[in-house]
DNA sequence: ATTCCTGCAAAGGTTTTGCAATGGG
DNA sequence: CCCATTGCAAAACCTTTGCAGGAAT
């Protein structure tokens, strides 16, 4: 967290622990927000905010545009792609190289590729 | 229109015009509405909101989650993809067929695949 | 005449911001 | 002691909703 030029507050390490401390997790701000509330910790809504933002800027997280209206961090921060259910509002990892995305064009001049996003949205059947 | 039991009103003559008269768009409804009002149309934005949600439900529209607060709705609704440049808010069609996209693993019980979705972030370089 | 549609303004949900108070280094 | 960080409330945004008036069939 140092590396990050972050200073260790006590809400940055309650929310780190519960980020980074059970495997792979996608969250909204409100939802980690409301985890720290029921864990006892005292940490506002916007500090929640600064702190994905900064965990992201550190690459410690990713941001996952998916449903137009919220934005989701996955702490997943390597090559893979996701199912989303929309009636759930829940979003589920797919293994990295189970999907090969093949046949990508060069990108206008001037530009370079960041991220290729694939998300497979599903419904019940 | 009146195929999709909707009656062929003034505002939606007119946001059908402006949406399908110029070949293949993405908007958002600020957009569409900023574009009507312009073109000296008298449109409310809740009617843009209204109409594009309808017309997406009769099929002539696509929409799309690119970046977590906007919700944009694309005039082709065939099989493609997109670029998505960030520090403009620019979408592009990449042509379908282009990108392959391969392996997708089985979805999980009771759930079907209702659409995949690539989109290719680009950056400055 | 009936039913659908529109417009306005208000409400809703999520995210950001301004600024005083707090607390790491 | 500094200065980054926090918390609160307000504001900013985009989108949806309620309802009265208006338009289409």
């Amino acid at each position: 967290m140092r590396d990050a030029g972050l200073r260790p507050t006590r809400q940055r390490l309650a929310l780190g622990a519960l980020l980074f401390g059970a495997g792979d997790r996608h969250v909204t701000a409100e939802e980690l927000h409301l985890e720290a509330v029921n864990a006892g910790e005292r940490v506002s809504l916007a500090t929640v905010y600064n702190t994905l933002h900064q965990f992201r800027q550190a690459g410690l997280l990713r941001e996952l545009a998916v449903d137009g209206t919220r934005i989701y961090f996955d702490t997943n921060t390597s090559n893979h792609n996701h199912y989303f259910v929309e009636s759930a509002g829940e979003l589920v990892d797919i293994p990295a190289g189970s999907i090969r995305v093949d046949g990508l064009p060069e990108p206008p001049p001037g530009m370079r590729i960041a991220h290729v996003d694939v998300v497979v949205r599903l419904v019940k059947s």
